[in-house]
DNA sequence: CTGTATCCTACTTGATACTG
DNA sequence: CAGTATCAAGTAGGATACAG
């Protein structure tokens, strides 16, 4: 039985469990951001194209509860945030440029618009 | 505007897309077996834990139509068909591996049980 | 043996509103 | 400015039945 729970979810191999702490929609695109730079909420809000407040809010949350970003805040009126990149955070930025390569590449293979991939942030 | 739609779909960066192509629950744990073996469906259906007859069948033809896998139906009856990995398949193996080994390291470092780790697949 | 279709459930995410 | 709660919509996946 190689199978394993964490968190109340059922997971088959390391794959499942990488891709659950630094995958889906929004994860990436923030860790991304905070690779070699601090930013303040309202400003991952600004540059980070669709995210709602909502998924912003809880993907932070989430990253910050697992070690991959550090939050301070700052006691003030209005409240300042600030989110930063941890050692495991880094060491995840590496994993995420291998499968980004790759992603190019497919997206070479699929026949999408080479003007999209220059572009892509 | 880097986003672009592939089958439907909004995509934001090359990750998601990679992880479209050769993530979810089912897909690794298929290409992992073909890697180095050729499989016919019941196979695959007895050596994947829990796989359901839907989701194997399904996943197997996205596979095949995305080019990561050979279908090949022999004319007998009862039929026979056998899958094996192609070169675009073997390529994302080797990215499989890189998330495959980091999600190992994400495990140690959460803690999950030393004997389970070892014997995860 | 292999493949497809239908129905149903659970989870993820977006829109919106409310809070300190 | 930043965070949380509620509700609705969409999607992935399981159970099951039927077909060639």
């Amino acid at each position: 039985m190689p199978e394993f729970i964490y968190k109340k979810k059922l997971y088959y191999n390391p794959v499942e469990f990488a891709m659950d702490r630094i995958g889906g929609t929004w994860k990436i695109p923030i860790l991304w951001r905070l690779k070699n730079k601090t930013f303040r909420y309202g400003e991952l809000k600004n540059d980070i194209p669709h995210i709602t407040h909502k998924m912003l809010s809880s993907q932070l949350k989430v990253l910050e509860e697992e070690g991959f970003i550090n939050r301070v805040v700052y006691a003030a009126v209005p409240p300042k945030v600030e989110y930063s990149i941890t050692e495991r955070g880094l060491a995840a930025i590496s994993v995420i440029e291998v499968i980004r390569n790759y992603g190019i590449h497919l997206m070479q293979e699929f026949g999408i618009d080479e003007t999209i991939i220059r572009n892509i942030q």
